[in-house]
Order: C-alpha cells, then structure tokens, then sequence
RNA sequence: GGCGCGGUGGUAGAGUGGUGAUACACCGGAUUGCAAAUCCGUUUACAGCGGUUCGAUUCCGCUCCGCGCCUCCA
C-alpha cells in the first residue's frame, strides 16, 4: 500500500519512499519542560502518534524520535520564578508530561533524548559548523550561523529575504553581522546553567542546534521523516536545514536532512486563538478531569491534522458521545476477547487506507462509525453482556473493529470499563447501584412501574443510566 | 509590504468532473410497561460572479470574506 503525505518542503502530497525500503526514521519535536502541556501541545502527539503507528504496520522497523527540551530560557526564568532547581523543574515537568501522554494513549517514541544530554554532540556540530565557514564565533562567547554563506537558506520556508525585510519586525542584535544570523551558542552567566565550551567558561547552546543534533544521534544525518506544528516551519525548522545541511558535506549523506517535512496546523480555543494573556488555552490536565483523554484524543483527530482545529467543550461532549456509540457496539465482550484479531494490513482495510492517504483520520473515523453500525445491525441486535449466544461472525466484526481502531489509539479498554469506570466523585459504588437494579427488578415484577421508574430516575440524577435488555436484565453505564 | 491557507447542510467535518461520506443535534417511525440503547426514515450543502465541459461543489480566472507566518510559540 501506497503511503501518501504532504511533504512541506514540497508543497505537496507525494508518495513517501524510505532511505531503506524496511526502515523509517521519524524525528518529531517535542516539548519545552517549563510548563504542563495544553491540548495544542496534544495536537502534534496524538497526529504523529498516529502517525508512528501506521508506519509501524507497513514498516517492519520504525524509529520513532522525540525530543525532550530541558535547556531553555524559559525554563530558566520559571525556575527562578518559583524559586526551585532547574534540575527539579525538568524532572517533575517530564513526569507530567508522560502522564498526560499516557492518558492521550500515546505510545512512547523509541528515543525520547533530552538536550542537556546532547551537549558534546552540539558542540561538535557547532565546530564544525565553523570550521566550514558556516558559523563565526565572538568574543563574548556567543557563536552565530552566517545565513549569507548558505545560499539555499530561505528556500524551505519560501522566504525571500529581500521582500521581506520592509515590513517585518525584527529586531537586530549589535553583534550580529547579518540580520538573519542566529545563535548556535551563547554564554551563561552566574545562575543560569551553562557547560563547559570552546569559546568561554560556561555556556548553552541556542535553540535550534539541539534538533539537528539529536536527531543526527539516533537517526543519522539523512532520515526519513521530520515532524512538527506549523509554526516551527520558521525559523526553526529552516535553521535546523540550515545547520544540519551546511555542517556535513554533501558527500555524508544520501540527500538532505530530512526527507520530508509534516506539520500539523494551527489550534483554536473556543472561537479564539489560544494566547496566555486572554487564558482561553486548556492544559491537558484541567481537561482530564473533566473528559476521559481518549475523548480528547478523538476530537483532535477528527480533524484533518493540517487545517485548523477550534477545540472546544462542545466538542469534547461530541466526541464522548461518538465514543459511547462505538464502545456500545463492542459491548457484550471483553477486551481480551476482542483481542485476537491480528489486523492484517494486505487486507486493504478501510481504515488503514484511509490514513495512508495523509493520514485522513476523519475518514478513518467515519469508517470506525460504519463497522459499528454493521455489528448494532447483526443478528443479535441486543443481548445482555455475559451471553455469549452472539454469533461469532459478530464477534469478528467487533475485532476487527477494535483492531482498526488501534491504529487511532481508539476503542482498546475493555467496552464495560469504558461505561462504569471513572466513577465520579459523588457518584454511587458499583454494589450500590447493583442493589437499586435489584430492588427495581422487583417492583417491575409486582407490576409497581412508579417505584421502578423511581429507582430509575435516582439512579439517573447520579449520572447513572439503565438499560433494560431482553430477558429481565438490566444494564447500566455512567453518562 | 512579502509568503501561504481556507470558505461544504443547524453544528462539526471528509470527499468527489456525473449515484446525498460521516458524526452530533433535531423531527418522524420501529422496538420498549415507560425509558435507555439500537435500527429505519425525513429535512436542510458545497461564499459570489464568470469560464472550460454533455455535465462543476470538484478544474481555471476574478471578486468578497476569514485566517496564519515574516526570527518567543506545537
């Protein structure tokens, strides 16, 4: 099967071809550890999660790389702010993070390299870097690249430097010697963390540099993939280019850097764009209190990964509903059971199709949405959980379901999991409610309808709802 | 000023040169003691104006509108 994906570099959807026919190295840039991620931060983890995962289905052997950013001056700044170690800062922000892409049901990458690991691999670049004419160092200490020495620089990002410049804010520093240069290193001072260096006592490298450093560390200097929200096209992208491309001689690699270039557009916040002065941006977090993360997962892909996402509760509401429909087709079995289907990707399944068109996961959705509607339209239309008397080509309907639905990172807890755990708070035990169906199942059977509905209604404004099935059971599930 | 993206039914959101993706909501029906769940059905679409074509929502041009980037940012 044909993998298509819009190559920004490109500018178009083109058929991906790996350096090796067997092999894919995928480099995604993760997060700055300053601060808990919010749901636009979740954009580019679940896509390219996504992402990582249809690869691994059509390629035996897939490196999936995202960094770690625990150097930066924003950390540095957080750090004083709260008045703890910058060390304590990074650890503890990494924990969350984990946790909140553990709720997201993102598989962790196979590298998750930080930048305070890579600095020997930096500064080599750096020097070389400089010792090919690309990079100049100062006095202070700080190291710059030479934009004018590269002639292609501008070309990935389509910006021509000319047309540009009216208009523009930038600002310029004293001691660079072209606008554009930017810093591969720079000095510390006292406080602020620094390693030891060729060009002063203490100093960090810029942000740019550990991209193409830590990428080069695990996937070599030409790799496959090269993913990131759009707003990382410039300048860090173009510079990561820049470096990487101008620090090794074309005679180093098959081509350039990376092969092709994904990114992931832009996310809203309830009509608005996010911004931290008008606090309409979500972290993952405060989100998860309110939403299992596999609502939030699915609002996020049900949006092509390259238009721009309005996120929203409304959509959370949505999307749990989506997801209720769905785990209900698969309810009936447990997750083991529903286990045993191996996808087979020769199969063309629909699902798999779909997303090997870049990655069009609202198709995929949609073909979620006509598999369940197959299994509600089978022979057994209802029948209670724990009768195994639904026929197996049901049952091969659900794994097969659920086996699509993996590569989404969707529908893998157990169907009774998803409906009765996550108790509110307030919420009643699962023996308590046991007890009121109970109590209703023999009201019914005395013909007295007011108690059971009654009982019913309770249990309803508890966040309880009951089901009657055929044959006097009856179901129940947490809105 | 430069570069780029988009305008689809109540809402969200795919897709296609010619049979109404899909979801949520609404309404009607089946089923149910009543519900819930599920199924069936109805109803609203492709910004505007031209062009190409037997035929355009889909291709081309223009107009209008919205949005993003141009050295903090996923």
């Amino acid at each position: 099967m044909d993998l298509k994906i819009y190559d920004t570099s490109r500018r178009a959807k083109v058929i991906f071809e790996p350096r090796e026919a067997d092999k894919v190295g995928l480099y995604a840039c993760g997060p700055t550890v300053y601060d808990r991620i919010h749901i636009g931060n979740a954009r580019p983890l679940v896509v390219f999660d996504v992402l990582s995962r249809l690869l691994r289905t059509l390629y035996p052997t897939v490196t999936y790389v995202r960094n770690i950013t625990d150097i930066d001056d924003k950390i540095n700044a957080r750090a004083k702010e709260r008045g703890i170690d910058i060390r304590e800062l990074t650890e503890t922000t990494v924990a969350r993070f984990r946790e909140d892409c553990e709720a997201l049901n993102c598989l962790p990458p196979d590298h998750e390299p930080r930048a305070t690991e890579t600095i020997p691999e930096m500064i080599a670049l750096i020097e070389r870097l400089i010792d090919q004419g690309h990079a100049y160092a100062l006095d202070d200490g700080h190291v710059l690249f030479d934009v004018p020495s590269w002639d292609d620089y501008g070309k990935f990002a389509n910006k021509d430097r000319d047309e540009q410049i009216s208009g523009a804010r930038v600002e310029v520093a004293s001691y660079k010697r072209d606008p554009a240069d930017f810093v591969l290193w720079k000095p510390s001072d006292g406080d602020t963390p620094g390693w030891p260096n060729p060009w002063c006592d203490k100093g960090r490298p810029g942000w740019h540099i550990e991209c193409s450093a830590m990428s080069e560390k695990f996937l070599g200097p030409d790799f496959d993939i090269h993913a990131g929200g759009i707003d990382l096209v410039f300048p860090h992208h173009q510079n990561e280019i820049a470096q990487s491309c101008c620090a090794h001689a074309p005679t180093d690699r098959q081509d350039r850097f990376a092969r092709y270039w994904m990114h992931n557009g832009y996310l809203m916040s309830e009509g608005e764009k996010m911004s931290k002065s008008l606090g309409n941006f979500y972290t993952v977090a405060e989100l998860l209190e309110e939403f299992p993360g596999e609502v939030l997962r699915l609002v996020l892909l049900k949006t092509h990964y390259r238009s721009p996402l309005d996120f929203s509760k409304d959509k959370c509401r949505e999307a749990k509903a989506e997801l209720d429909t769905l785990y209900q087709s698969l309810r009936g079995h447990s997750a083991s059971d529903l286990d045993q289907f191996e996808l087979i990707v020769e199969g063309g399944l629909a699902v798999t199709k779909a997303l090997a068109d870049d990655l069009n996961t609202p198709s995929a959705v949609s073909h979620l949405h006509a598999l369940a509607k197959g299994i509600n339209r089978g022979p057994s239309q209802i029948y209670p959980v724990g009768s195994v008397s639904a026929n197996t080509d049901l049952l091969e309907q659900k794994r097969i379901l659920k086996a699509s639905a993996k590569m989404l990172g969707l529908l893998q807890k157990d169907p009774e999991d998803w409906f009765k755990a996550g108790a509110p708070t307030n919420g009643p035990t699962e023996a308590e409610i046991e007890i009121q169906i109970e109590a209703r199942k023999e009201a019914k059977a005395s013909k007295d309808f007011a108690k059971a509905d009654q009982i019913r209604d309770d249990l309803q404004a508890q966040g309880v709802i009951l089901e009657d099935k055929p044959g006097g059971i009856t179901e129940w599930r947490r809105a």
